[in-house]
Order: C-alpha cells, then structure tokens, then sequence
DNA sequence: TGGAGTATACTTTTT
DNA sequence: GTATACTCCA
C-alpha cells in the first residue's frame, strides 16, 4: 500500500481509493477533509490518471494554492502543476477567455468587481430617471447578484410573481428593468461581473454541444470543495460537466453553511444523492482539531439546529480546558481584555502571536481590538478590508490597462477620461454618455468620432488627444510585456508623476503603491510558472483577469507570527489554537437582521458553530455590556448561543455574576485575571511596559512603520493614555484659544470652532497627531488648566 | 473644477 | 464614531 494511505482512518481511506463513480463526503469540522481530497487527488494521479483530466475547484485562491502545494508535497516532482485547482472563478474565467466568442463576448473581456458593477447599476438607475434614493445602487446590485446565482434571468426576473410581488412591495418595481439594462450594459462593455464568470460558463455549455463536449472530455475526475458553500449556478456547472463521466467528488458539512445570503444553499447536499443512480456517501466525524471540551459544546450547540444531516462529531483529543464565557463592560473593556489575555497566554504558556485569532460577527467590531492590540504593542494581521488593487490609485491605473486590452470598457474609460486632469469635464463626458446612449455605439467609438459630433474646437482636441494615446499604448500590446506596458502607460499619462510631486504623508502612500504595483506587474511577468502545462500567456490581459480576482486575505501571509483578527465568515477552513469568539450579544450574534425566521437564525447557529470548532486548545467566549453601534450607546444582552452550550463545559468565572461583581472591576481585566496567580505579573501597565520593551515603542506618527505593524496600515495615531479621572466638560464650555484633552489624540489646542449649533465641530491641533476635525457630540474634551 | 461642507450608511460577502 | 459619497459654492 501507498505511502500516502497510510496515515488515514477507515472512513478517510473509504473516500480516498473510491475512484469510479460519485462520492459525497460529509467532512464534519476538523476532520481532515483536505487531507482526504489533496490524497484522493494524489491517488488518482498514482492509478495513472493524468492530471490534465482532473479539475478541483475551491472557493478561495488560498484554499487552491494549499491544496496544490500539498498535492505535489505528496507527489513530489511537479506532476501536479498540470491539474486543473482554482476557484470556481478562476478556473471559468480562465476557459472563457478561451471560449468567450461563442457566447458573443470578447475573449479579452473585462472583469468587473463589485465597485464597478455596482457604478454600472447606478449609471443605470441614473439614466432611466430614478430615484436613487428609493434605488439604492448596492441593493439594486444585490438583488441582481441574487437572480443572478440562482439562475434568474432578467426575463424570468420580470415575469415571476412572487419576485415581483416583493419588488413592488419594496416599492421598487423597475428592479426587473434595471436588471435587464444592467445585463445589457455590460454585454456592450464586453464586461462580466463575478457572478457572470459562473454564469456565462453555464450558458456556453448549455449552448455550445461543442464546448461541453470538450470540457467534460477534458475534465474526467472533478472534486468541489466546501460543497455547501455552491449556489444553484456552481450546481447546474457542476452537473453538465459531470455528466458525462460521473466521477464527481463533492465534499462539504451541511454544519458549516455560512452562506446563504449569497445563494448558497443546501439543497445542493441533498440533490446530489438524487442526480446519480448510485452515490456513495462516506461521514467522516472524528476530529483531529479540538478538544473533548469543545466538539461536545459544538455538538450541542448543532444539535439545536434542526435541519440537518445526522452525524456527530468525536474526537480522542485530550480533554482540554473548559470554555471561558467573559463578561466585560464595554467594547472597549472587551478588546483590552482580549489583549491583556493574550499577552498573558503568550508568558504563562508560551504561545506565538499566531496562535490566536479574534473572531467576530461583523467587521466593525474589529475597532476596539485593534486599539487594544496596539496599545500593547502586540502584531496583529486584520482581514477584510479593501484589497491592494482596490485602492483607488491603484484602480486608476488599472483602467488605463483595461482600456487598452478592451476599448469597451465604459467604466474604465470614464474613471481616467479626465485623470490626470486634461480638460474634458463633466460636461462633455455627459455629452458623449448621451451621444453612445443614442447612437447605440459605446463611449470609446464617440471619442474616435468625434469630430462628427460638434465639439467645440479646444475639446475635440483634448478628446483626439486622449485617443491619440490611448491607441499609441495599444500598440504597444503585441511587442511588450504586460509590465513594459504598465510601466510606459504611468509615465505617459504623467499619473506617476502626479502621485509624485503630492508630498503628504498619503500622497507618498500612493506613490508607493503604484511602485509596488508595477513591481508586482514586473514579478508577474518573470515568474516562470506554467500552469496546467499550457503556454504561459504573460499578456496584459492575463494579468488583468487575475488580479480582479484576488482579494486582500491573498495578500496577506497566513504564517506571519500575528494575531489574526476576522469575521467568523473569513475564518471558515482556518484553526488557531486560542481562539476569542467576540460579541456574543442578541442582536450582534445572532444579527438582528437575521432572526426573523427559523432559517435564518439556524445560519446564525451554524455561524457560532463554526466559530467554536476553529479552536484547537483553547476558547473564550465574550461580550460586552455596552457597545457603541453607529456612535450610539447601547445595552446588550448575552447572546441566547451562550446558554445554548452545555454548562458543565464552561467556566464563568471570569465572568462576574452580573452587575455587582462588575463594581469590583476597577482595573484592567487583566489584572483581575491575575490577581489570582500569586504575584510575579501586577497588571496590565507593566505588561505594555514589557511589550514595549520586547517589541519597541508603540507606533507614533513620526517613525517609520514598525515592523510588527500590519504592512497596510495606514492611520497611524499615537496613542495616548488619558489623564487619570479624565472628566469631560461640557460642549458650551469649549472655545477657541483652549487647551485641552482627548482620550485618543491627546493634547491639543482648539484652533476653530465651527458647525451648526445642533452639532458643533472643533478643529483641534494635537502635540502628537496633528490637526483634526472634532464632532462635539461624540467626543469627549477635558479642558487642561 | 475642485475642495470643503454636508449627508448618509453601517451584517455576513469566499469571487 | 467613522468612512465615504454627494453637493454646492467660489
């Protein structure tokens, strides 16, 4: 028996050597569901399977790229680089550039992320006189995205009555038109956006006997990942290119749909059994993650749930600790708790930074653990924010490459048509809009007509200008390299030298990202990695289709020694031996929009389920009393999950048993915690005196970005420990020519006042972080002196 | 045309 | 509270 056979259970083997025919693993949490595919992979390649006829599609670039590197770890030698891993998206994206002409779009279509769809949504709405407010671009967008994955056509989107029903319930009735428009737009931009990658694949099988012919010749063993993560589009997709070979291997845990709200659904787990004569179904239920303690909470915190695929999970992991349910006043008592028992977990038992995560249900939470973090100088990795290409100087000039590769693209070309500024204002780019609109032509063809069009002399010269170059970094394409290109086209349109003569402290930044941008072009184009063995197309276009696809969790290194901060959603896959589950508070988790029904609320416990099962050792569960939310003080309630887990299991003392405890609590949290364990540490000042001195001085404006900070952040505030019994004065005390103190920026002098009485403003020049605008009705001020 | 001043939004969102 | 988007005026 193979090597790789060796280290699997029963059920794990049962999945693996299974190679004729399909299989649906149910892979309860921790169970070692990639280990099963990246060794099922490895031993169909061992029966002289060739790679090239295997496709394994995944949800996230990095849940590929694991894959991948543990496939050819397996292998050894680089057999594996001619497999078919990547994400839905990718890989579809990859064939259609391909096959796209046959569905009558260009091969070098676009892709639009979502600041682009949602720009085209709103051009839409704009341009059939709607009321913006009533159609709110980004739910227009979502309600579109929702059709989209679920196979609705704008025709069928239009004709269906319960749909409509609710459009016209919302008041939004023209959503079915908007819809329609939208999909037109983007056809005549020779764009898709990400849910057309999934769709537009489906319709070309569907259409194309050929096409699918070809493709489920190719792709003769396929295995999706995170299977109850797909949507009815990935379903339809999944089922044509199976079709012919059945060799689909679907793994996924009903428990761990997270999803819904994007289309997933289900129904997909339970099909699967319906859409083949015979399925074979392995379990795979015991836990190599967590402790005792922790499957049997998770087990019965799933076991609430009551539509489900029947399985338990066990485990003969060591007991463990109990789980620790912590009360804390505050948000910000939460996040200073959080620190404070990392940086005690870290001493007492020698963990790393990245062997905790704080995980939560929404990404604003993340505030108050990042002060905290911070403040005690511990590193820290944040997940969720904008990707690196997102960022706007990025974004500009990107569109100047999507423009050249494809003329179509209207948001590109209304993005940089007039940046750097060269004279066609909002006017005349409202004129061409117009002149496209009625002519059915798209901007780029009105801009080379334009002399038709009776500009007035000085801007039909900046418009022929503009197309001048525009085409002469066009031709560029068939001689030089896509960095080459990107490299000439910043200097040309003086973009780089624009970001480089702002001398501001972002202005740098920018600059900065652009260098590392066409670095990241220049690495791109060197790198000599062929995969699936087909020649290695290092064009422009390539690139482009790439990087809309990556998002910032790509660019981040999983391995740094970091505390990890994320949504509960971004940690689905991940495990950390400590892990803090945060604001489990009513309202907060579950979400208040999402307690309305039995389905909903049974997502929200699928989410705390998940949350539970991605610790290994050791789990804390918090919350907090009050918590601002959109700047307002509210009180919570502990979540309903905390009592939904078994009591004998959790340890709550360090709770405080309700308010009167609380009045106790007169230090950091910290040092309550550590009032117990017999002297040696004193409290949580010391700690950050220690901190300091193991990682250097807390970042100040001034210094350059410390090493232990993440590299993407840009904000930087000194932090200021506010003046003992810091009492604010009241807004009609303030005025101009004071001194006095923030509890986060410190000192400072008021330089301006300003603002309607109703909500008064202040301009306050701090010592340490310069000058900031101040809104009264939030902020507290101490007058000094 | 661009900057300041005002309004608005904020659940998750793998791509 | 904060980040972003829009509007309006100079």
């Amino acid at each position: 028996m193979q090597d790789y056979i060796k280290g699997l259970n029963e059920r794990q083997k049962e999945a693996v050597l299974h190679i004729q025919g399909p299989i649906m693993i149910i892979a309860g949490a921790g169970s070692g569901k990639t280990k099963v595919l990246t060794t099922r992979i490895a031993h169909l390649m061992a029966s002289g399977i060739d790679a090239f006829n295997i496709l394994a599609l995944t949800f996230t670039n990095k849940a590929a790229r694991e894959m991948k590197e543990r496939i050819e770890h397996i292998l050894g030698g680089n057999e594996a680089r001619n497999l078919y891993i990547g994400t839905f998206h990718s890989v579809f994206a990859r064939i259609l550039r391909a096959e796209a002409h046959r569905i009558g779009y260009p091969n070098n279509f676009t892709i639009y992320d979502t600041d682009d769809a949602k720009s085209v949504v709103k051009a839409v709405i704009n341009e059939m006189h709607l009321d913006d407010k009533l159609y709110k671009p980004s739910q227009v967008y979502n309600r579109i995205s929702s059709a989209k994955n679920a196979l609705v056509s704008p025709a069928d989107y239009a004709t269906d009555y319960y749909v409509q029903q609710e459009d016209i319930r919302a008041n939004r009735p023209a959503i079915a038109k908007i819809y329609d428009s939208y999909c037109k737009r983007c056809f005549k931009n020779g764009a898709m956006d990400f849910d057309d990658l999934l769709l537009k694949f489906y319709e070309l099988l569907k259409t194309n006997p050929e096409s699918l012919s070809k493709y489920q010749h190719k792709f003769k063993f396929i295995l999706i990942d995170e299977y109850q993560d797909t949507n009815p589009a990935q379903y339809e997709v999944i089922k044509l290119l199976g079709a012919m070979h059945e060799n689909v291997c679907v793994v996924g845990d009903d428990a761990q749909s997270i999803y819904s709200f994007r289309g997933a659904t289900i129904q997909n787990i339970l099909q699967f059994q319906k859409d083949y004569d015979e399925v074979k179904v392995v379990k795979l239920e015991q836990n190599y993650r967590s402790t005792q303690t922790i499957i049997n909470a998770a087990n019965d915190v799933i076991g609430k749930n009551k539509g489900q695929i029947p399985k338990v999970l066990f485990t003969e992991n060591a007991e463990g600790e109990k789980i620790r349910i912590v009360k804390t006043m505050s948000d910000n008592e939460e996040g200073k708790f959080v620190a404070d028992s990392i940086q005690e977990q870290k001493l007492r038992n020698h963990f790393l930074n990245k062997d905790f995560a704080i995980l939560y249900r929404t990404n604003a939470q993340s505030r108050a653990f990042e002060e905290a973090l911070r403040r005690m100088a511990i590193p820290y990795t944040m997940y969720g924010g904008v990707s690196f290409y997102q960022r706007k100087e990025i974004k500009d000039l990107v569109a100047y490459l999507r423009l050249i590769i494809n003329s179509r693209d209207e948001e590109a070309l209304k993005r940089i048509i007039n940046y750097p500024v060269r004279g066609i204002g909002k006017t005349t780019i409202d004129k061409i809009i117009l002149l496209a609109n009625t002519h059915n032509k798209t901007m780029w063809e009105i801009l080379v007509e334009a002399a038709q069009h009776g500009f007035r002399a000085g801007t039909l010269e900046v418009i022929n200008n503009f197309v001048t170059m525009i085409r002469s970094f066009s031709s560029m394409l068939e001689k030089h390299n896509a960095y080459e290109v990107a490299f000439h086209v910043g200097k040309n349109t003086n973009l780089v030298r624009e970001l480089f003569n702002d001398k501001s402290t972002e202005g740098l930044q920018r600059y900065e990202n652009i260098q590392e941008l066409l670095n990241s072009i220049k690495e791109w184009v060197e790198s000599p990695d062929n995969e699936d063995g087909e020649v290695v197309d290092k064009g422009l276009g390539a690139y482009l289709q790439q990087i809309t696809l990556l998002t910032d969790a790509d660019e981040k290194d999983p391995d740094a020694d970091t505390v990890k901060l994320m949504t509960i959603h971004a940690a689905k896959g991940l495990e950390f031996e400590c892990v803090f589950a945060a604001g489990l508070e009513e309202m907060l988790f579950p979400n208040a929009m999402s307690i309305n029904t039995r389905e909903e609320l049974e997502e929200e416990r699928r989410l705390f389920y998940v949350v539970v099962t991605r610790a290994k050792k050791k789990l804390w569960v918090t919350y907090a009393n009050t918590r601002y939310k959109f700047g307002q003080l509210v009180q919570n309630e502990p979540s309903r999950f905390i009592e939904e887990l078994p009591e004998q299991l959790l340890d709550r003392s360090y709770a405080g048993g309700g308010t009167k405890m609380s009045n106790n609590f007169g230090g950091s949290a910290f040092e309550r915690m550590n009032s117990g364990f017999g002297g040696g540490w004193s409290g949580g000042k010391k700690a950050a005196e220690d901190a300091e001195k193991r990682y250097g001085p807390p970042p100040s404006k001034k210094s350059a970005t410390p090493s232990y900070l993440p590299p993407k952040m840009e904000k930087k505030v000194t932090d200021h420990t506010p003046t003992e019994n810091f009492v604010a004065n009241e807004v009609t005390e303030l005025a101009v020519g004071q001194k006095v103190e923030h509890q986060k920026f410190g000192f400072g002098e008021i330089i301006k006042m300003e603002g309607a009485s109703h909500n008064p403003m202040a301009i306050i020049k701090f010592e340490t972080n310069g000058e900031k605008k101040i809104l009264l009705n939030y902020a507290r001020l101490r007058i000094v002196g």
